[in-house]
DNA sequence: GAATTTTTTCAGCTTTTTTTCAGAAACAAG
DNA sequence: CTTGTTTCTGAAAAAAAGCTGAAAAAATTC
């Protein structure tokens, strides 16, 4: 997730990219609005978060720029001028969020994901081992191989990686998957276990459904032998 | 553009809607939560203006329902709540955007259109691989060839357009191109996804309108094999 | 009001998913 | 080692979801 700064203030930049980093985005900064477009304008970010003033070209322009060139980038506007006008303007020039400084740090991140999310460049998943469960796709990723999972497949994978290490007992997981007073019998989770298990292994996956008697079912990360 | 606010001051609610219907917008109001919740699922609006506090269910916990239900609808907070955590509450439950009451009508409009602009609704192409919707014209472009689109072929390809590679049910294709109380069948939508595959094929495009079992459609780039 | 286009309907077809079942394998206890 | 139970598995049947071509109905155009 690539985030470009265009920020004049060295220590405000700073200190954002140190933040934003830690959180696990990619970030790159520029310190005045001329750098910034040239940056902006490769079209490779995921996110541009813009001070208005700055010398050389302000922040509106630089939304006008990238707007004008077709960029459908989310823009976020950081600045120190709270006036309705300049919100106003701001908005129009093509920002999707018009932010005042002083910002708390956990606003603008929930910021930073509400406009990630509506990209939908933002994923939810849920992980265990060196596996992924989309849940926008029902795709179970492990690096660079994926398959689909079928509708109960996708639940039943759900429930054990809700769980993780944690016992689940199938009477449990029935409940959960095929509702609670459906007819649906134990070896029905047995089945849907087995087709998990084949498709966790064809993606390479070292997530193991471990089965312990009458308990139930839960996840280990399978030990390189 | 069908906007639906939730409000449950009538007086504010009223003057907001004949604002916006002033200003060219199709717009609907509930008056509490749970009726809120009501016409927000259907999912056939363009955009939501949520009040925070109301009586039977809040404007959180209203986001956070549409968002379970994977409706990717933009949504607008509007609130007398001005405190940092509430705005953070609200970005984090789905909302789009916070605004705080009293807010001038201008800077509303301009977060409307920033919001409906991100979504793709006021351009008059949409594009996705090589291939564009022309929107005044109903022409569906591929490089130099080109079909024109029927009304409901139209509807159909904006709303799967609008989507991009995220994933679009039957149910909402079908609210938002029949009208949610038609009492059109699911098998329209499978049918009009096959004239659109045939229209894409014969001018060469290389959207793939993929289907997913129990979930619907979405758009890929068909990968040259 | 005839011709054309668009939309709806529907039945049958293909594919995928889910269920069923019976036998094999694994395990724990005596 | 045997026994009884539990879990696993592969194959087959059943059900569900999606696709398609053709025809009927409705709307639009000329």
């Amino acid at each position: 997730m690539r985030i470009l700064i265009v920020e004049d203030e060295k220590l405000l930049a700073d200190s954002l990219q140190t933040m934003l980093e830690k959180k696990g985005f990619d970030v790159e900064v520029a310190y005045d609005g001329e750098s910034g477009e040239e940056y902006a304008l490769l079209g490779v970010y995921d996110l541009l978060i813009l001070d208005v003033m700055m010398p050389k070209m302000n922040g509106y322009d630089l939304a006008r720029q990238v707007r004008a060139k077709r960029l459908g980038v989310p823009i976020l506007m950081l600045t120190a001028r709270a006036g309705l006008e300049d919100r106003i303007e701001g908005l129009n020039a093509g920002a999707d969020y018009y932010l005042t400084k002083p910002f708390d740090t956990r606003e603008l991140l929930a910021c930073i994901n509400a406009l990630l999310r509506r990209q939908g460049s933002q994923v939810d998943e849920l992980t265990f081992g060196n596996t992924a469960l989309d849940l926008s796709t029902g795709m179970l990723v492990c690096q660079s191989r994926s398959v689909r999972l079928s509708a109960k497949e996708f639940d039943v994978m759900r429930c054990l990686l809700q769980a993780g290490q944690r016992n689940l007992s199938k009477e449990v997981i029935l409940a959960r998957v095929w509702g609670y007073d459906s007819n649906a019998v134990e070896n029905h989770v047995e089945v849907y276990v087995g087709f998990l298990r084949k498709k966790l292994a064809s993606i390479g996956s070292n997530i193991r459904i471990e089965a312990i008697r009458k308990l139930g079912y839960h996840l280990e990360v399978a030990q390189p032998c």
